[in-house]
DNA sequence: CGCTAATCTAGAACAAGTTTCAGCCTCGTC
DNA sequence: GACGAGGCTGAAACTTGTTCTAGATTAGCG
């Protein structure tokens, strides 16, 4: 019943420098594992041993494996984040930058296909106690999408077709690391719902369809 | 390495009726726990004590607890089909049709919400050895969303549309159940993704334009 | 520097999914 | 009706996520 200040999160306490550098070493233990292995490869005592860390530490950092792979995204969506934007899509129409940019990122994952089932598993596995984390990677999401569209100032109806290309993308990725896809599959199936974008940008009236 | 014959899958061996009503207790006790409290509440040895068997015969039916909760949603689904089947949605076109069929496919999972969380967690949460299975719900999803299209020869512009459809369902069926997205929420999205279903429609030319 | 509370460590312990095994039972066959 | 192969049972064992505890360390503070 005391008000302890675990390391969690986003404001709680500060973080002295170890202990920064601990939740550096836990999260690239963590990647590095999920990278050879997937998945089932991250595991806590591995991690903690790995990242020289006793296992109820690991624990106090992160509650829970889940809690871990989505926190081990949120830092590699962080850095793809970053990466995307130093090139922007070069494409005409907001579909078409959109599309590119997610192909970009997907074959950044095709690079670390165990790292990416890790984490989208764990994304997707996620249970009510970790909605606050899987949040903030939807949020990231999102703000890599609208980025790719050029808007800061969605309508409502954009920001729906963004959610739709969200779930699209998960799923889509899911079945692919689940190998009931092709790559080409996923491609095609990121296209089409980049195709959203198009409808609802003819009914905000933002930018004039002038053609 | 012998040519075992497990109760497994489709055709391998007829299942004599004994083990066929195992099998239907064994579906039946999952069912039960799911709604009772999901995911965490089907636990492996309640089901073989709930079903009058051996843990180890349970393993032999199913070979991991994915593979039985994938199995229980096959089983739910079916029924669901045939419900659905009863009562054709009546929209004008073929994308309400399907937001119809899909809006009261979403109703009668709010109804287990607990069962629902179980069978869709287990869905995504399935790796490569569950592929076949998965694909099986994949397909019988499918044959829904065409079902409510009308279609029986889509073309592979209209595959693609209600593949998204269908990753949009699960991704959007995620966010809710982990509480992250409210059911009006789900509405817009399904709605939303529908659309998709025009935009190919005016593509294929099998339904002339005929306004 | 010395004190106190919080944090960290090492390790045991627990929980639930999964595997294994010896022995009994059932089914199809002769 | 006896036989043999495979299926079923009960129970123990193993794995990995998670929790708990006692003692050592560390950080912050007077």
């Amino acid at each position: 019943m005391t008000a302890e200040a675990k390391p969690r999160g986003s404001a709680s306490t500060p973080l002295t420098e170890r202990q920064e550098a601990r939740r550096r070493r836990i999260l690239h233990a963590s990647a590095q594992l999920a990278a050879r292995g997937g998945f089932d490869a991250v595991q806590m005592r591995e991690v903690a041993e790995s990242s020289g860390v006793a296992l109820g530490t690991l624990y106090r950092y992160f509650p829970s494996k889940i809690h871990l792979l989505v926190a081990t995204m949120q830092d590699q969506l962080q850095g793809m984040h970053l990466t995307l934007r130093k090139r922007p899509p070069a494409g005409a129409g907001a579909a078409e930058r959109v599309a590119e940019t997610l192909m970009r990122a997907f074959r950044a994952l095709q690079r670390e296909p165990h790292l990416a089932d890790a984490m989208v598993r764990a994304l997707t596995f996620a249970d009510r106690s970790v909605s606050p984390e899987v949040d903030t990677v939807s949020r990231q999401t999102t703000a890599i999408i609208l980025d790719a569209m050029g808007l800061d100032r969605p309508t409502p109806e954009q920001l729906s077709a963004v959610r739709v290309i969200e779930h699209t993308w998960h799923s889509a990725l899911i079945t692919w690391l689940s190998g009931r896809a092709s790559i080409a599959q996923v491609k095609i199936d990121i296209e089409t719902v980049c195709r959203l974008i198009d409808l609802t940008a003819s009914a905000a009236p933002r930018q004039p369809p002038e053609r």
